[in-house]
RNA sequence: GCGCCCGUGGCUCAGCUGGAUAGAGCAUCUGAUUGCGGUUCAGAAGGUCACAGGUUCGAAUCCUGUCGGGCGUACCA
């Protein structure tokens, strides 16, 4: 339900009738109860513009709200807010309406547009470590959340399958021979074992190099190695986002490889539009506020990573159509991409009106604020890391007896990794991450333990009551609020879409949770002596909460489970 | 040196882009509870929002400066 867009016209229509513009009407939430359910701040900002008292302007705006069966009540309150409270009836007859459907009344964008969603993004010579597990887990959700708006999205795996490492590690494994590909099942030490041959045999290095020439002039014993390299690597890849519960396939990869034959057309472009200056034998764009330039070719005439990142807007802005261009890569690479923003927009590749977007994000650090390593000080390989959360989980699920040891198996991968992408997506992406294994596997605090156990718990409660509901009854205050935050979430949805900021739809849940425990605690639905109908309006009030909490974590990529 | 980001109770985080008495969860303290699935519920205590100015009816939020921390600083990605 769209609440606020709602309120905002009916404030519009009271400005018109007074003959007042305010371009930017915002009804926000309440602060406090007592302050109704949505207020409307305007008339103290347009005070000074009608030279009038805000009061006096409130007032007229109250005046002027046209009749709707949506508000119950209008309150002017200290200098001039305007206190809004949603009539019951209203927010009753809304949640029947949803009660049965899948999208719980949340409208599908009626002017969609293509998104482009650049998220994950592993290098192939490397195994996944937990330095991609935050872009993967925060881009899935945007890209899930954009879908279920109704976008088209086009989510991209930009693998790093091309540059010098490539001809160490294809040489090594043609050394090692056929049938050696499992040696390439811990990449990590394959390529420290290829690195160590390298350093130590100078024909081998000899040969590496010579390698990365032919794999570039497209030798086809080379490429054949290469091919064979990155579909293993790629292979390690699926096993971790099938772990993780993350919706890409290879039908969304797209290799910076890829792009290797419009690269030189890239820096033809540059050239022809007057952008392109040589430096230091370097071919560079030199930006107005930028001390450094963007450099897109080598002295050598090797071209680099903003090379491809170019060429890789003009394919998704021009091949792709994308309107909305979406990378989530980590903060370090602010001024990077705000550079290549800049010049992809100078040289034409994306139109004036894409929106390009870094959604950036901090770094992961342990319990203690270092940067998350091993005990060693290595890097900590993802799927290590999965295979600890699941274990983890199982620990800490106290209701073992009810389950068999597949099924306990199974609870534990939901919980586990549940918990590992619902901590990360709980908090603003902008700051730095701690990781903390007990915090997140807690069922205090806002985790998706918390919401797992809730959910269940109505389940549970559904199963015992036959899944009886009735049409819903506001009683008392505090289900008056549940209620409305139901109603609710398409709001959340939408900004969390503008902002690309999963938080928001964290801080929402555990909002929701937290008020239906307390709704449940003073409002009994299977005890004894409640009146039927109050009690089948219990009961659906809880099912939509719980498909409340469903919808939201599938969005975040988060099962459920009917017991726990 | 320059640039970007950050600084909110002991800890981990919110704070809806300028609104009313700054909110949660851990941890601490005090009560309640034979329990519709508990690892429960209610309450208390804990804050000069890093600091100093400025903008205005009104600032954690915007501007300037200072201090402290992180990251990045032309031919890696």
């Amino acid at each position: 339900m769209k609440i606020k867009e709602q309120l905002n016209s009916l404030i519009a229509d009271a400005l018109n009738a007074i003959n007042v513009t305010d371009s930017n009407i915002q009804v926000v939430e309440a602060g406090k109860p007592e302050f109704g359910d949505y207020q409307y701040n305007g008339a103290m900002g347009l005070a000074k513009i009608l030279k009038k008292k805000p009061r006096d302007i409130a007032q007229d705006i109250v005046a002027n709200i046209p009749n709707s069966d949506m508000i119950e009540k209008l309150e002017i309150a200290g200098p001039g807010f305007i206190n809004i409270t949603i009539s019951s009836k209203w927010i009753a007859k809304r949640v029947d309406e949803i009660k049965d459907d899948d999208r719980l009344g949340i409208a599908k964008k009626s002017n969609p547009i293509k998104v482009v969603v650049d998220y994950s993004g592993p290098n192939m010579a490397k195994q996944m470590h937990v330095g991609h597990l935050r872009s993967t887990i925060i881009g899935d959700t945007l890209a899930n959340l954009f879908t279920f708006l109704g976008d088209d999205v086009i989510r991209q795996n930009h693998i790093g399958d091309w540059g010098t490492q490539f001809g160490m590690l294809i040489a090594y494994l043609e050394e090692l021979g056929k049938g050696s590909e499992g040696s390439l099942k811990d990449l990590e030490q394959f390529y420290k074992d290829a690195k160590k041959r390298f350093d130590e045999d100078e024909a081998f290095a000899t040969k590496s190099r010579e390698y990365v020439v032919k794999l570039q002039g497209g030798d086809i014993h080379c490429l054949e190695l290469w091919e064979n390299f990155i579909d293993k690597s790629l292979g390690h890849c699926e096993e971790v986002y099938s772990k993780l519960g993350v919706n890409l396939t290879r039908d969304d990869v797209k290799a910076e490889s890829s792009y290797n034959d419009d690269l030189a057309n890239i820096i033809k472009e540059l050239e022809d539009k007057g952008l392109l200056q040589t430096s230091q034998g370097a071919k560079c764009v030199f930006l107005e506020d930028s001390p450094n330039p963007l450099i897109v070719q080598k002295s050598d005439g090797g071209y680099l990573y903003a090379t491809t990142d170019l060429a890789a807007i003009k394919f998704r802005c021009q091949k792709l159509k994308a309107k909305r261009v979406s990378y989530v890569v980590d903060a370090r690479q602010s001024e990077h991409f705000k550079q290549v923003f800049e010049v992809a927009k100078k040289a034409d590749f994306a139109p004036e009106d894409t929106i390009l977007e870094h959604i950036s994000f901090g770094m992961m650090l342990d319990k203690s604020g270092k940067p998350f390593k091993t005990r060693d000080g290595g890097t900590v390989k993802l799927i290590d890391l999965l295979d600890e959360a699941v274990q983890r989980a199982k620990k800490s699920i106290t209701r073992r007896d009810t389950f068999n040891e597949n099924e306990l198996e199974k609870v534990a991968e939901i919980v586990g990794i549940g918990a590992v992408k619902y901590s990360d997506l709980s908090i603003n992406r902008e700051s730095n991450y701690i990781f903390d294994w007990d915090k997140m596997l807690s069922l205090d605090g806002n985790t998706s333990l918390y919401q797992q156990y809730a959910y269940a718990r109505i389940q549970s409660i559904l199963r015992k009551s036959e899944r009886v509901l009735g049409d819903i009854k506001i009683g008392d205050e505090l289900e008056r609020r549940l209620a409305l935050k139901l109603l609710q979430l398409e709001d959340i949805l939408i900004t969390t879409a503008k902002d690309a900021k999963p938080h928001y739809i964290a801080s929402y849940l555990y909002d929701l949770t937290t008020l239906f425990m307390k709704f449940y605690e003073n409002n009994p639905i299977l005890k004894d002596g409640i009146d039927e109908d109050i009690k089948k309006s219990r009961l659906a009030l809880a099912s939509v909460v719980a498909n409340t909490i469903k919808l939201s974590l599938d969005i975040m990529g988060i099962a459920v489970l009917e017991r726990l």
